[in-house]
Order: structure tokens, then sequence, then C-alpha cells
DNA sequence: ATTTATCATCGTAATATTGCAATATTAAAA
DNA sequence: TTTTAATATTGCAATATTACGATGATAAAT
């Protein structure tokens, strides 16, 4: 049906499976990748760099922030993106115990 | 318009991206965790713990096979799932990768 | 050989996501 | 204050995902 059955689920997979849903699009990994290239950055050099329209990189944005990965600051008409490094961080580590308790115990 | 312009993006991001979109459903997550907690897993233990059709479980663990991170073994009339390790843990490495390596630099 | 159990696949309905053009909104510049 | 530049939002169309019933395939059990 398209619709996720989120009430089946603990708060802790959901909230794993929505990070990794957001991470789960290449533009977004692009976006990421960009920003950590740069020392400040704006939403247009994104729409040059990574090639898709104004709107679409803007609801992109959106979503990382969603999570908590991006900050962004008004910086005079224009915005600068970064990333949240103490989520960014929090996020790996978060990561990270997930990959170390999900292990193999059979075959 | 739903469709994802990959062609854009590097063969590294739409990989990555592909990895963390599997991981992102809280029915996978689920599948992943409870598989670790079990010394042999068949699906239809799957159907009654996470509580979805059989045909869905059967669906999502698919996806897990199809980035290489379920092998599954006929045991008789049953299924045996297994988490492949190797891949398991090569993932997690190239997530750490592209944790370490994206970076802020402003604000 | 038939039945039963287990899992995969197909078809389909409901919903979500992606992408963009058009249109706000906001703030500096003229 | 009008214009300009940068970003956000809205409204859509196209496509993808999620879920499930029905059905198919396979192998053990009867």
């Amino acid at each position: 049906m398209g619709i996720t059955k989120s009430q089946m689920f603990t708060e802790r997979q959901n909230d794993l499976a929505q990070f990794f849903k957001v991470l789960g699009h290449p533009a977004r990994v692009a976006i990421l990748q960009y920003i950590s290239t740069q020392d400040a950055c704006i939403c247009n050099d994104l729409v040059e760099e990574i090639g898709l329209a104004q709107a679409t990189i803007s609801q992109h944005l959106k979503e990382l922030k969603s999570i908590g990965l991006l900050r962004g600051e008004v910086e005079g008409k224009s915005m600068c993106y970064c990333i949240n490094v103490e989520r960014w961080e929090a996020l790996q580590k978060e990561l990270n115990t997930f990959f170390n308790t999900t292990k193999s115990n059979c075959c």
C-alpha cells in the first residue's frame, strides 16, 4: 500500500530507518559530500554542482535538516548551510552501535 | 517525477545511497535485529515476529539480499536466512569512511 | 500420489517520493 | 521604493514503494 506500518516497530527502529532513508538518495549524499569540501555553502552553488533544479535541491536540503544533519543560517539574502557536527557524530555512533550489535549466529 | 536521476551521480554516491535506502525501512531494520538474536532464521518466524504478511516479509528479505547483506540457504522445505558477515563488515567500514570524510568546514 | 508446510512471485491498490515550473518570500542594492 | 538575487513553497505529473491476497513452486510427510 506504500504506507509503512510504523506503529509495529520500536521507536529506535523507526528512528534508525528514518535516518537511513534520508541518506538513501544520491543527491543527498552528494550534497553532504559537496558541503564538506566548501568553507561556506550556499544553495545556489549546489544547483550548479549537482545539476538538479533549485526547487529540488531546496527540498533535499529540507530533508537533511529534518533529521538535524544540516543547520541553515541566514546570511544576507543567501543561506549558509552547514553540517551539524554534533548530530553527525552522534549518528555515526548510533549507526556503529547498530552494526556492532547486529551479528550473525548461524551458518 | 519519482524517478531518481542516478546518471547525474557518481557510482559511489549511488551505491552508498542504495545501501542506505535498503536499510531505510523499519521492517528491514527489525529483520536484521531479529536474525541476529537467533541461531537459525526461518522466514515464517519473521512473519509472526514482525507482524507483516508473509509476502511482504519475503519482499523485504529480497531487498536485503539485493545488497548482499543476507544469504539464504535452502534447508529442507524452509529457508535459513543469515547475515553475510563479510558484507556486513565491509558496509560498516565504507559507511564509516563516508562519515569520516564528510566534515564541516564552516560555521 | 496426495497432502501439507514453507517460501517466492504476480497482480494490484494505496500511498510516498522525486522533480520541476510557477509562484511566494525575503533582504540587499539601486 | 523598485528592482534584483537567493531561497522556500505550492501544485502538479511521473514513478517508486509498501502491503497483501492469490497463486505457484518445492520438498518433506502421509
